[in-house]
DNA sequence: GTCTATAGCCGGATAGAC
DNA sequence: GTCTATCCGGCTATAGAC
């Protein structure tokens, strides 16, 4: 698998992200031209990831919102009953959209891991947003918000689990151990956009250079080398 | 050098940490006082980095920070000049301290990465905060912000660099590409700081799997094996 | 569906008493 | 140094016209 074949299988035109957002909330939200609904939504929440990328969700106001979708107040609040739903509902649909993706994935660790990175591309902001805004949300919420970061998570620890089982894996790390370090380094994609953006790395290039990473943590056999032992 | 030797060496009291806060600013807070300044303003930082780690720097009140600390508006105000000083001030103070640090830091790997992790463990709501909330911070006072940040990856780029050379690490990847690797590693300790500390993971235990999943990563001459080899 | 106008509150910041 | 009292601007949210 690589990206352009994820694409194809996963990745959905704009309009699609937004129908399905709608879709998923349609019942608490006022307007109910779906085509316009949709339309409006995709605005106000790129809107939202553009103001709380820059200002963090918790100062970015509804004016400022307002201003930047051209929208006006009263006209925001048909589409939000107010603006901690509007946080709640970007947790919620990444969740339910991540959980999905993730649950038709194949089961190889390289997969996986290209899995997550490719998914975390397509919806940058959105993952984005989850890990920078995880605060806003009250601790129920907060829960279910990272139900399919467990999910992934557990994934990982068993392909490792069993790559060790099997002698494929070295064993020097405990699998859970082993999967705690991965997960920042899938993180960094998303987080430091920008950097790799900047340094013109492909989606390509930081996948393979992660997966080698990460690979020869988990397959060299041998013991470390002398001058690198962890020296006390 | 382990955990222990590195607090003997820099571990500084609280009330040090909080003098030297003071010094550095002296100049632009109004109360004159030493001894209760450096009092007061470690009550204001400790609750600042309480307040925002719950809720964001950019939500949290000055009022809600005045209930904090059994201080007055008023107060609070003969401290700081207004709220984005606050933050302003937080990000400054870690910045000259790591340095500090970083400059007198020894110059292995092993020793460098490990440096890195016990500050931050001294220092964790510090660098918490800036992490979080670089945010706050205008662009210019962002590009501080991040100097020693910028000294830790430069650092780490030479050593990594003059491995290769000296034909001690493998040059599979780049060095500037390793690097990319290692910081969220070490970014992990601090930023899910609960986590490790609910699995009952040591500070010594996640710098022995961190330095073990890097030198891995760095010394096996051998090319990947097939298995898990980047099978696009 | 979308707008304008406004209610009502809460935030940052300051003045001035003690 | 620390407090209370207060200003005023800007915020969320709603009512009601179009």
């Amino acid at each position: 698998m690589n990206y352009q074949q994820f694409c194809n299988k996963h990745k959905p035109k704009q309009s699609e992200l937004f129908a399905a957002f709608y879709d998923l909330f349609a019942k608490t939200i006022e307007i109910k031209n779906r085509k316009i609904a949709i339309e409006k939504l995709q605005i106000i929440i790129k809107a939202t990831f553009k103001l709380s990328a820059t200002q963090s969700f918790a100062s970015m106001t509804l004016r400022q919102l307002a201003d930047e979708t051209h929208l006006s107040m009263g006209c925001l609040y048909a589409y939000i009953k107010n603006k901690q739903q509007l946080s709640l509902y970007i947790h919620q649909f990444l969740n339910f959209y991540a959980e999905k993706v993730l649950n038709n994935s194949p089961n190889t660790l390289n997969d996986i891991i290209k899995t997550h990175i490719y998914l975390s591309e397509i919806l940058q902001p959105w993952f984005f947003f989850c890990f920078m805004e995880s605060k806003n949300l009250s601790k129920d919420m907060r829960k279910f918000a990272i139900k399919s970061e467990l999910l992934m998570e557990n994934k990982l620890v068993t392909i490792i689990a069993n790559g060790q089982k099997m002698g494929i894996y070295n064993a020097l790390l405990a699998p859970e151990t082993i999967a705690a370090h991965i997960k920042p380094l899938l993180h960094d994609w998303y987080l430091k956009r920008w950097k790799y953006r900047q340094r013109k790395i492909s989606i390509d290039e930081f996948c393979l250079s992660t997966l080698t990473f990460i690979s020869r943590g988990l397959t060299s056999p041998d013991s470390l080398t002398e001058h690198n032992k962890y020296d006390e």
